[in-house]
DNA sequence: CGTGAATTTGAACGACGTTCAACAAATAAA
DNA sequence: TTTATTTGTTGAACGTCGTTCAAATTCACG
């Protein structure tokens, strides 16, 4: 009753017009970066006028997070196909898949540098859906099941916080490692810093 | 010639406006954060007019790396302070002080937190001057120092990537830890984390 | 004082995200 | 088919922002 009727057809279009929007969004982020996103230039480039766009996205902050959930799920892809078939019995085996899990994680945010960021530098007015937090906890897995394996004297909640400790820390090296600021580091270099502190972290007991 | 003779009393002028607007940036961002900083409100701050502003800095980012430049001036006195008179003649005491260091950036980010982040949310459209890369690499003596008591077999390029290394895995526990995004890390929690992580480093050998 | 240079002012500009009254298209009713 | 109603789209207009610059003001000095 209250709740207005909208038609398959309708509702089709929308969603047709919402992966259009989507799509030119990462694009645009991916030539030019996330702080030139222009309502405007979306708007042209899925030919809807400039108030069209709010019939689509309520703001371009929910655009720009349904990008950033969008780039998740890619990354979780990337991990799934990279190590899941990785056997994890031997303490040696589940420090080596952790290990790839960070060098995915690497390459990744090498290769979506501009989609990679923007997760980080998105700035919500209003506290994160619940979706889009489940999405990021959800990733931790990658890290969390070998690490239990590696350290099983961790309860739970200690395993939970050593997987974030552990996810921080690669993060932080890449983030600051891709970043042109200061002197570039060589690829390789980066690589081994990684592994070299995945490593010492597995090997140093819990 | 060319160039305009300035009155040593303007200078003076343009110096004292100068602090005055860094300041009273530096207690908007503190207050609001970085991103609602505003020309108009900073112009008020400082009884001057919108236009003024120009007279003082170049630009808006142009006092944002000013202020950036400050916070880490401040963050270097920290580390100064609480680890300079630390012993390092054994290989214990150096990583003691290495964690020395690290309880005090966590410490400093979570007593500057609007400031701190600042520092790596600030995205400038020009490169970094040099006098502003050099304020960061100075600091890195604060972890390089220590680090090379620890590992003594590092040559100093190895060595100036192992400290920026330990450098981005600590501040990226910070970093996530002290985001509200998902759940809040407690302080205690976090402390530890970070000390263990630069021990783990410290310990499994280079 | 007077005059030329240095300094400050604030209205104006263009770009931005967002809104909403007017318009058009589609659907239902007659 | 014609008319009425609901639904969807439009783009001009609004408020805010950083920045500019011609004009007004203040200052230095004979």
């Amino acid at each position: 009753m209250s709740a207005k009727a909208i038609s398959t057809a309708t509702a089709d279009r929308r969603q047709a017009q919402l992966e259009a929007l989507i799509a030119a969004a990462e694009k645009r982020i991916c030539d030019s970066g996330m702080h030139s996103l222009k309502a405007r230039d979306l708007a042209a480039d899925i030919g809807v006028a400039l108030g069209g766009l709010y019939n689509i996205v309520q703001d371009i902050d929910a655009l720009l997070l349904l990008v950033s959930s969008r780039t998740l799920a890619r990354l979780g892809e990337a991990a799934q196909t990279a190590t899941a078939h990785l056997p994890v019995s031997t303490r040696a085996e589940a420090i080596d898949r952790l290990v790839m899990v960070a060098q995915t994680y690497l390459t990744f945010a090498r290769e979506n540098l501009p989609l990679w960021r923007m997760i980080f530098e998105l700035r919500l007015d209003s506290p994160l859906p619940d979706w889009a937090a489940q999405d990021q906890l959800r990733l931790f897995r990658h890290i969390a099941e070998p690490l239990h394996a590696i350290m099983p004297e961790l309860d739970t909640v200690a395993l939970t916080v050593r997987a974030r400790t552990l996810f921080a820390a690669v993060h932080g090296i890449i983030s600051i490692g891709l970043e042109e600021r200061l002197i570039a580091v060589p690829a390789q270099k980066l690589s081994d810093e990684i592994a070299w502190l995945v490593r010492s972290a597995c090997r140093a007991h819990a």
